[in-house]
DNA sequence: CTGAACATGTAAAAGGTTACATGATTTT
DNA sequence: AAAATCATGTAACCTTTTACATGTTCAG
C-alpha cells in the first residue's frame, strides 16, 4: 500500500524522537554519513508523507517561517513496520577505489595520487563521524531508554575510517616497493 | 565533451585489460563489491560508448551470439582521464545501520534482530569480496606490470568485512548487557 | 529432453542530485 | 550594511533498478 523509500522512513525515523523542521532533518541528515538525503528530495518527500497523514504539522508557522513536523500514530506503525522488515544489502559506491584497481595497470603515478586521495577523504569521513553524535540532541529521558546504540554507531563510523586509512597506508608502502625497482 | 558517468568509464576500465562481451564484463562487475552495474544498464551503456567511438566490438559475432568489445586508442585516453581526475567521495547507503539508530530507542528485539541481519550481510559481503580475484583473469603479462594492486583491493575488502563483524559481535554484547536490566 | 547457464536487449518507473530561486533573521 | 545562516521550495536532468522479453548452447 504506502510502499515508501528508505528515505521517506529515514525522515520518519528523524521524527520519531520529537518534532523538527525540514531543515533540521537536513542537518541531522547530513551528519550521518550512512544515509544521505539531499535537498531537492527532503521537502517533496515532506509533503507525500504528510498527504499519507505519516506526519503533521503545528500549522501554526513558528518564527522564521518554518514549519515543524511531527509523527503521527500511523507514522509510528509505519516505522516500526519498516525497522522489522529486511534491509536491503549495503551498497557501497567507491570511485576512487574502482580507480585504483584499473589504475596499476596503466598508471604508477596515479596509483599513488590516487591513494592519497583516499587518505584525504577518509580523514574527512572519520571526522564526520566522530561529529555524527545524534544523541546530544536528545532529552534525557531519549537518552535513557536508547542504551547506547547511537555511540556503537558512532564507532562503527570510526572504525571504518580507522580501517580505511590503515589500508592506505599499507597499500602506499606496497606500492612504493613494488615502484622502486621499475 | 563526453562527460560520461562513471559507470561507463568502469566499463571501460574493465576492457583496458583484454576485450570482453558484455557478459563478460557483467559478471566481473557483479564480483566487484564497490561499483554494481546493473544488467539493464550495461547494454545501453556499450551502444552508446560505441557511438562515441570508444569502443568497438569485432562485427563478427563470436559463438553464441555474443559480441566481444575492445577498447579503442580515444577509450583509452578518456579512461586515463579519468582516472587522473578527482574522484567522488565515497557513497555508502547502509539500511540496515540507519534503522539500528531508530531502532534503539523503540524496539530492543528489533535491534538485536537488526545486528544479526548485519552480521549475515557481512558475512556474505566477506566472502564475495575474497572471491574477488581480478587477476585471476589476466595474462602473465598483466600480472606483472599491476604490482599487487588487486591483491591490495581485495584485501581492502576483507579488512572491512572483518571490521563490521568484530562490531557487530561488540554491539550485540553491549545491547545484550543493557538488555538484562531492564 | 529438460534445466542451467549463456547472452542480449527494452521500457517504464523510481529514486536521487544539481542548480536555481526566494526571502527572513542574526551576526559582524 | 554586508555576510552568514536559517528556511523552504521547484524543475530539469541523470542514473539506476526492475521487470519483461527473447533466444542459444551445453550438461545431465
Amino acid at each position: 500500500m504506502t510502499s515508501l523509500s528508505p528515505t521517506a522512513h529515514t525522515i520518519l525515523g528523524y521524527l520519531a524522537s520529537h518534532p523538527r523542521s525540514g531543515y533540521e532533518i537536513k542537518q541531522a541528515a547530513s551528519r550521518n554519513p550512512f544515509w544521505g538525503i539531499s535537498d531537492g528530495q527532503l521537502y517533496p518527500q515532506l509533503r507525500s508523507l504528510a498527504d499519507a497523514l505519516l506526519i503533521e504539522s503545528d500549522g501554526a508557522d513558528a518564527p522564521r517561517g518554518k514549519t515543524v513536523w511531527r509523527i503521527t500514530a500511523a507514522g509510528r506503525d509505519e516505522l516500526l513496520g519498516w525497522l522489522r522488515s529486511d534491509s536491503a544489502p549495503v551498497a557501497v559506491r567507491d570511485e576512487n577505489l574502482v580507480k585504483l584497481l584499473f589504475a596499476a595497470r596503466v598508471d604508477h603515478d596515479a596509483a599513488k595520487r590516487l591513494l592519497h586521495e583516499r587518505r584525504r577523504q577518509f580523514e574527512f569521513f572519520r571526522d564526520a563521524a566522530a561529529a555524527s553524535t545524534p544523541g546530544a540532541t536528545w532529552t534525557a529521558h531519549e537518552r535513557a531508554s536508547a542504551a547506547s546504540v547511537p555511540e556503537l554507531v558512532r564507532d562503527y563510523g570510526l572504525a571504518y575510517a580507522e580501517t580505511a586509512l590503515a589500508w592506505c597506508d599499507r597499500a602506499l608502502s606496497a606500492i612504493d616497493e613494488a615502484g622502486t625497482d621499475r
